[in-house]
DNA sequence: TACCGCTTGTGAACGCATGCACAAAGTCGG
DNA sequence: CCGACTTTGTGCATGCGTTCACAAGCGGTA
């Protein structure tokens, strides 16, 4: 891979060009991943805790072991053999391959149920994502301050998002606007949106966008129910069930 | 397993032998889309549309159209050959393979802000996810109705999931609290839990969890804005970028 | 210093998902 | 009834991600 090169092994704090290479070559998944294993170090971090092995990270991450390591090896190798990792370099290390060196400035478009609640969460900006505009359509909002923060007209986005540097925008307006939401923010600059509407999105290449659809979640819930339901109802009427795997018997059942 | 009460409930679910081979073998990814593929659909009947073909519908849907046939695969061969899907029928077989033939009861942990937007949100009850019950510790929220249901005390929550059959249980407590109101949830009998809390549950193997991790969301974001940014100082510093095919030609330097 | 036990980092195999390309199967016009 | 055209359903190759298994490397110990 890269690390065969053989080239140049220094370490040095900012952007190294070696973790160019590498950054592009991180799985999807995988960054997802170190997220959550930065949370988990994090809390360790507070705890005291200096030293983790793969084993005990993993376990605290809800992910096979190897995995771990394996996720952990496309950013660099910052492990001690025979002992495991340093808590505060690993934390160092993922923070900054997933640029969390700098703030990123966020915008929340649609100041309704779900955007005050994201308004007034306190997540954010300790974590390096600081809330610094809020839109919304409703003369009766505008002005008005939620977290902190008065609310803007949605109008005003190309002019706010340029002048607070918004990096990131959260869309929570209902379905019907959503898109053209979108349509603004990118026109306005914004390159990431985090998208709530349960719309399908249309953006230029150059933008990236997540969504969070609660809806999805809850009909993938839905279907392990079902699939659960049927799989004893097969059982119940002597069908075979083939890839059962094995797992502990711990007694569920309680009868009221 | 849970819901055994009811011996007629709803309209039972028909389950057919070939169906439930096929349910089992769906992937994970293709289950989420086909959700997606729902709301499209329930869309374009809203508005009249009675057929479509798997270019159209994968253009709405934000996805490959070999994909969407393969996905559409999985729940048997619903289209016509040289015309396209019926609306309509694609909608109740997705539904039927959904589990969304049925309704899911939901209960909310924790009425904080989060809480709050959850039980006023309108689009679960209409898609079959009624929310019944509603959790908290905060003694000045119990008793107090919101979207139109009084919240209960945490300590009831064993009763109440019974007595309103809850077959998914929502987190929105804060993180230390999350653990706890999981094994509580699960000790209840519910075995869908989607979770709000950016916190590692463990759970047994017969209870499925989804997450919704904004932290997370933020931070893979936030990964590919760094991304870029190097990409485009890579280019400015006369580094070749490797990016479409893989194949990194060499001696190409692009100088503005 | 030499050895021992422990944990990392990774090559390699495997399995799952994606996308292509095309035969099969239908419609429609004549 | 036929032949041209359209679109589905799927076998297959490809690529990505996960898991296994183990050599390499490090700290501790005699
Ligand atoms: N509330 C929830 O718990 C929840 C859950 C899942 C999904 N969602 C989705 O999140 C979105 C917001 O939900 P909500 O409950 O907060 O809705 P809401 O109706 O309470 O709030 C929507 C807000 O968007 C504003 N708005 C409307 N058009 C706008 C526009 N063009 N530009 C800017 N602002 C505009 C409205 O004035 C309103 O303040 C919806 O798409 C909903 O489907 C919400
Ligand atoms: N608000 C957001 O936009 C947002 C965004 C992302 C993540 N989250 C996460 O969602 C969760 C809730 O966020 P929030 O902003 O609504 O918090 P909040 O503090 O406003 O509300 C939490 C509620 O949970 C209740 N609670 C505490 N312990 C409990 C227990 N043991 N059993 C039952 N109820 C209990 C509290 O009384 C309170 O009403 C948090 O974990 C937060 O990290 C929230």
């Amino acid at each position: 891979m890269a690390s065969q090169r053989g080239e140049g092994e220094t370490t040095a704090t900012p952007l190294e060009p070696a973790d160019r290479e590498r950054a592009r070559a991180i799985p999807e998944a995988a960054v997802a991943r170190l997220a959550v294993y930065l949370r988990v170090l994090s809390g360790m971090a507070d705890q005291g805790v200096t030293a983790v092995s793969s084993e005990e990270l993993s376990q605290a991450a809800g992910v096979n072991a190897a995995k771990l390591r394996k996720d952990l090896s496309y950013i660099g190798s910052y492990g001690t053999r025979g002992v495991g990792y340093d808590v505060e370099v690993l934390v160092s290390h993922i923070e900054r391959i997933l640029g969390l060196t700098r703030n990123h400035s966020v915008a929340v478009v649609g100041i309704g149920n779900l955007g005050h609640a994201l308004a007034n969460y306190g997540g954010f900006p300790g974590r390096g994502f600081p809330v610094t505009a809020l839109f919304d359509v409703d003369a009766d909002l505008i002005g008005v301050p939620v977290g902190g923060i008065p609310v803007s007209h949605i109008d005003d986005i190309t002019a706010v998002c340029l002048e607070r540097e918004v990096s990131i925008g959260v869309i929570a307006t209902p379905p019907p606007a959503a898109q053209s939401v979108c349509d603004r923010l990118v026109s306005a600059g914004v390159q990431c949106i985090l998208n709530f509407a349960p719309v399908v999105l249309q953006v230029p290449d150059n933008v990236e966008v997540r969504k969070v659809d609660l809806a999805v979640e809850m009909q993938i819930l839905s279907f392990h129910v079902a699939r659960r339901a049927d799989e004893a109802a097969s059982v119940s009427a002597g069908i075979v069930s083939a890839g059962n795997n094995g797992l502990g018997v711990d007694g569920m059942v309680i009868r009221p």
